[in-house]
DNA sequence: GATGAATGAGTATTCATTCAT
DNA sequence: GATGAATGAATACTCATTCAT
């Protein structure tokens, strides 16, 4: 966590920092992103940073921390259906949420999907937590599913789990480079409309296959 | 490209050389993979590195030019089956393909892999080239199996395409992490045994959809 | 000197700091120890260091100070003997008193030795002042140890008092180590009675030689 | 120990280091010592440095290794008596060998002081290793003095070996600044003359003691 | 063709000190 | 009188690359 000198910042100073470090940090490996390039660029000295953050993990984490909540708070102004409602309606709806949250915040975004598939889950602790939490998410998601019934129970759970985890981690990915969307600071109804016929389809195929009936 | 000294190289030399940058490549992105590692661990002057090599690049792009005669020279080995038997058969091969070659070469497979999920894409033009090629043939697959009735036509081709891409891509890391397999020199018997059923019920979904009939 | 502020601090808030700088710069040359750690662990502002100090040498300067009064305070409770008793009784009483004032205040007394002992002489004038001092109260010692025929005259007394010097400054860390003591608050009775035969026996030394007679 | 790198060096400039260095460790604690003055002093790149030496501490011990040698081959220059001859005539040729030494390597003699009474000996094993050597040599000297009757038996031998060790150790710096001789390059003989008088005294001293007869 | 020494800019991090509030 | 943010130079160490031999 930074050190309350970094909260008693300024906010327009404060937020100039984090979004330098974000461009860092989305933009290079955690040992290849620069501290020194990233007070250069924020126009403060060198030592100050050390005023903010313990070192470059720290500030690392605190990005993968805040990443969280910006997501979280993201999620809960798209009121979350239940998910026992229909597996498939609720993947829509998350892949719904994926694909705009990395609309609005593309680098932060990146910044995560890095940290995920990384090498740094083996010495970054809070890393391999945060990957367990998601593959136990999509595991209990999937078990749901089986019992009421939305997927065939005559699939192997984890494999499914593998499927959806990693569908809808990449289908944000793609569907930005595929509308050539310019990253937005508020997602627009225009890109939603665009997006959903897509993330829609691919639930279709999900659900019924590739293969006409 | 290397220079002509390089291929000079006695064979066990040159051999030896390309395993430590495989593994050099494989463990660091490129900017943090370290030429001074490579050399010292390979016992060769630094100076004879750059009578080999024109520089970093030069050796990171041989690497997956490499990766990809490689995987070529396997598949051939393998027999391949002509997609227009059945496009889900087809895949089942690929991924099997996918599978055994990551087994039998996954530091490799994780140099190309990290290649192609980095942004080195902006900045080395024979990644995006890469890339390209490797939707390319997915596109191309589609197409093909919308043809012979495999694959429902009312699906839009690329998101097929990335689907297809996806899974296949990562669900070589997949299988190894599950079966716990250590990296082996030559493909055991019994871990295809072992990796056949995953693959399979992975083309199944896709073939017929996650929902029970 | 400290500036006055230092002085109107509540007790035990003063105690907190000189006791953790003594801490510092027992365990670190003068350029090594760091005030940034001083204030970190006394939970005091850094800028508030320097209303108290005038800056790390004055600090530095004010502990060896303090050591001054705290060894006369001590020395004046142990009822010191007229050295025109005998030179031998009196250096086997002054022994005494390095070794258990060290006792009790060992963190203190390193950094008087650490101060003695570098170079510091060369730039901090007050170092080289309390070196002299320190000489001349031994010759002093000496001259009077020769007229009341405690020591031969023929001995140079210069070469005399830095036997003495040396092996006063050196038996208290002796003594410690030698009887494992942990360092204590106050000085136990038991280590006065361990200690006290090794100093008699090299006082002993000191007066008769090592030399069977 | 260096790299072949440094050994590799032409003589002035590998000696030019190696003084630096010398006069670095002299002046400044393990910590202080800094290998920036080194290398700006003897004008070469900071690279470079890292051609030579592993680290600071490998430079660190390259110097004390190196003051063992030159002792050694001081001493061997100096026909070593036998210490059987009589303790205490022994006594006086170390004494003269450390002093005459410390003449002409005042500043190496300086380092290894340094490390021998900092508490490096807790973080560097070669240090405490160093010390243990000397204090054992020390031991077995008192004890062989004590089976011919140079000493008398009812001392306890530790005791005497800590007199010892510690004189012998603080005498050379004594004689130095008491004839205030500037550092020579070859000890002369007018040096020799005037510090024999002053060692022989302490070992009168020594065996006699102080008191006279 | 091989060598390996030299380089200087790069890295993260710590420091004593100042000064506006 | 206390605070704590700001600073910039300092630290040890690594890097890819060049070039004379």
């Amino acid at each position: 966590m930074p050190l309350q000198t970094f909260f008693n910042l300024p906010e327009p100073k404060r937020q100039a920092i984090i979004d330098l470090a974000i461009d860092e940090f989305a933009e290079h490996d955690f040992p290849s992103a620069s501290i020194s390039r990233i007070v250069s660029r924020a126009g403060i000295a060198k030592g100050s940073f050390y005023q903010y953050f313990a070192d470059k993990k720290d500030l690392f984490l605190y990005l993968l921390d805040l990443a969280g909540h910006e997501k979280m708070r993201f999620v809960q102004g798209l009121q979350p259906p239940d998910p026992r409602m229909g597996l498939f309606p609720y993947l829509r709806w998350m892949m719904e949420v994926g694909s705009t949250f990395r609309l609005s915040n593309p680098k932060l975004e990146q910044v995560v999907y890095r940290a995920l598939y990384s090498d740094s889950g083996t010495w970054l602790e809070a890393i391999s937590r945060l990957r367990e939490q998601t593959d136990a998410y999509y595991r209990h998601l999937v078990q749901l599913g089986m019992q009421q019934g939305d997927v065939d129970p005559a699939y192997d759970p984890e494999l499914v789990a593998f499927v959806l985890s990693t569908l809808t981690t990449e289908l944000g990915k793609h569907v930005m480079t595929r509308l050539q969307v310019e990253p937005a600071q508020s997602v627009t109804r225009e890109y939603v409309a665009k997006a959903a016929p897509l993330l829609s389809e691919v639930v279709h195929m999900l659900e019924h296959g590739l293969h006409r009936k």
